[in-house]
DNA sequence: ATGGTGGGTTCCCCA
């Protein structure tokens, strides 16, 4: 099963390079972030038409909003309402091989690095201790995938030392991913193929003159299993030419490959 | 120290 994750950054403002994407990778199952439409006006005959017959929305007005798409039936899909805000940044599609796929969008936070003064930042890190409780409690093979606006090792930013202020690599956050991963021993798909100290990124600013030259990025996505999945994964590919197509999203695709 | 770009919605917010 070949499972790929993208902040697509507006899926209906990205349909051409989502179509490109498909046609040069194949996935089977698709799980996008930022997709920025409500439920009722999702292209669904888009999907459908490429032979995603399978789709778990979970959408909201302008902000946030996650799907999965797929070619492989779902068993039973739900979304979770972190932090009871009713956001949109869950959802979770159950196979009938017996895993279950999570694919979540996380608060960005903000810019002041401060619980105290910036509610954005206090509502990612109250975000990242439910998912620490929950990853607690959970059974099912899980596979985690998503925008989790987090770049935990100093070989996951351009500039550790200058990042270290910057929401999104601060050591609050970082030790906050660290418990959660500790919480169900999770599993770094991404770094497994890709070790540190190897410089990786999945993401770079639209502000930057010229992205690909100036390499200022941060690996803010991310693909995790259960232990028990951690040798389920053949092959990984961060897709970072997608990033230089035509009207790109911020984010590149990450491309996953899985024994079942 | 600052502003740079892009999407969605509404005359501004968020990333």
């Amino acid at each position: 099963m070949r499972v790929i994750t993208w902040n697509i950054n507006s899926v209906r403002a990205r349909l051409a390079i989502v179509e490109q994407l498909i046609n040069e990778t194949s996935p089977d199952m698709l799980c996008l972030q930022e997709t920025k439409v409500q439920d009722h006006m999702f292209p669904h005959d888009f999907f459908e038409s490429l032979g995603y017959k399978y789709r778990a929305i979970k959408g909201q007005k302008s902000h946030h909003g996650v799907a999965t798409v797929s070619k492989i039936p779902l068993q039973e899909t739900y979304s979770i309402d972190w932090c009871t805000k009713g956001d949109a940044r869950h959802i979770a599609v159950m196979l009938a091989t017996g895993q279950t796929v999570h694919n979540f969008y996380v608060p960005a936070g903000g810019d002041e690095p401060n619980p105290d003064v910036n509610d954005k930042f206090a509502h990612k890190l109250k975000f990242l201790d439910e998912m620490t409780a929950w990853s607690k409690g959970l059974t099912d093979p899980s596979i985690l995938v998503g925008d989790l606006n987090i770049a935990p090792d100093p070989n996951d930013v351009w500039d550790h030392k200058k990042l270290l202020k910057v929401v999104s690599h601060t050591p609050i956050e970082v030790d906050a991913m660290q418990t959660l991963i500790d919480a169900h021993g999770w599993h770094d798909v991404v770094r497994a193929f890709v070790p540190t100290p190897e410089k990786l990124f999945s993401w770079w600013s639209y502000r930057a003159r010229d992205w690909s030259a100036a390499d200022k990025g941060r690996r803010l996505d991310h693909v995790w299993t259960s232990p028990c999945l951690k040798g389920a994964a053949s092959a990984m590919q961060v897709i970072r030419s997608a990033r230089g197509w035509e009207k790109p999203s911020d984010h590149a695709p990450i491309c996953v490959d899985f024994d079942f």
